[in-house]
DNA sequence: TGGGATTTGTTCGTATGTATT
DNA sequence: GAATACATACGAACAAATCCC
């Protein structure tokens, strides 16, 4: 793992972890000066937090642009999920080779974990959980790489839910994870596989169901959806026009 | 893709080339003022496209240190192969969904460029084309996530050849290539997927035959793998004993 | 083990480009 | 469309850490 300057790496973490948790909106600005100012440390190292998250799909940041929080097309956003199944497949096919009866027992208390934050409505903690699940999974597989490239392609499902998810609807449904650890206990390859296919697909349907973005990025799209709605469900209420976007 | 400064983007493309073709081989330093000063770039820039290379993996950037062409350890090495394995299969897959028959001609092209390097004995060419061939087979799955992953881990590919491969040998069997196409022709997933990965694992094993590094970095290794080579061939000469390492 | 050369990290002023009013 | 505010890019100079002999 690529080391950075400690207070960078603070930084890194705090920003990952509030871009994930929806704090950080999508398209929001994070100009060098500020963050350098708020984790103490100069541009220099804010550049390099920034150009990390850059890397990892997080942020967008084009020359003598602002820094904002990325906002990854649908496309994108199609091909992100993509690629994470196939590399959920591996990782489940790696851990149930070097199976140990200790990762059952640290799976499900994290399921533990995962359920009491829903329990207690803990949208935040419950989305990071979430999303954890899978990274220890991967590290279960022995693969660093691996296990990288997951949690960054996980982080990025997270930012995909907050463009076009219900806002603050968790990843995953806890239940589901608790089957697939039932599957690794039976060292079940092809089952486990599946399982996790299904999963990973039933997220990615819920994070895309939306045919639009949820946020105000596509103004007439989301004024028509709740036309759709509104008129639907009686059309009691007239709607005012906003302004058009200019057709290109 | 996240683009950057023009002159940032030369840099890039250049630093890159020359890593994968091993003119610039592992552990070579890279300080940020004379890459800058080559590229007409202040440090600020110099910085962003040694932490580009960073994240991709090709350099190491300890803080306050130097930055060097990286040196994957053996363990990391296998990593990588093993996840680009798992995402060349996913390549091929989707490739073959959307197969058209222009795709066949354009890769039998490229074959044909291989296989010209190959006879002029044009390493650094064949080094390069051999893994452009499977850059240009990801860019048919359409998925532009897959190609970019693929990418990355195909130049570290390079970069651990360069490391504990033989100097100079390209990374593949022209003729496997063609037998992949032909497979891809057939739209024979289950084929082509098989093929695909006995070629990477065939690459694999070239790539990390030695039991050591070739680069003096265990220079006890290297020294009593000379040695054994010597004995057995006559042991005509006294090897005189090298510096030894302290056993730690 | 020490000391000089090298290189990174920081700061400031200025210029240039972008966004907003 | 112009003017203004804002943020990034550059260059130089300096301190501190590291490398290398």
């Amino acid at each position: 793992m690529s080391k950075s300057s400690p207070r960078a790496e603070i930084a890194y973490q705090a920003l990952r972890q509030a871009i994930i948790e929806q704090a950080l909106l999508p398209g929001a600005k994070l100009p060098e000066d500020q963050i350098g100012a708020h984790f103490g440390m100069s541009r220099t190292l804010a550049r390099a937090t920034l150009a990390r998250l850059q890397a990892e799909g997080l942020v967008d940041a084009r020359p003598k642009r602002t820094a904002t929080v990325a906002q990854p097309t649908l496309e994108e956003a199609r091909d992100i999920f993509e690629v994470r199944k196939a590399l959920e497949r591996e990782a489940v096919a790696l851990t149930i080779k070097r199976w140990r009866p200790e990762y059952g027992a640290a799976l499900e208390g994290h399921v533990r974990e995962e359920n009491a934050a829903k329990a207690r409505r803990d949208d935040r903690v419950s989305i990071r959980l979430a999303g954890e699940f899978h990274i220890k999974l991967a590290a279960m597989s022995g693969n660093k790489v691996l296990q990288r490239a997951l949690a960054e392609l996980v982080s990025r499902c997270s930012l995909i839910l907050a463009l076009y998810g219900r806002p603050h609807s968790s990843e995953c449904a806890v239940n589901e994870h608790s089957q697939i650890i039932a599957a690794l206990r039976k060292k079940d390859i092809a089952g486990a596989t599946r399982l996790m296919e299904e999963h990973v697909g039933s997220v990615e349907r819920r994070a895309l169901l939306a045919d639009a973005p949820s946020a105000d990025l596509d103004l007439d799209a989301v004024l028509s959806r709740y036309a759709r709605t509104i008129e639907a469900s009686n059309a009691a209420i007239s709607l005012p026009v906003g302004r058009r976007k200019r057709s290109s």
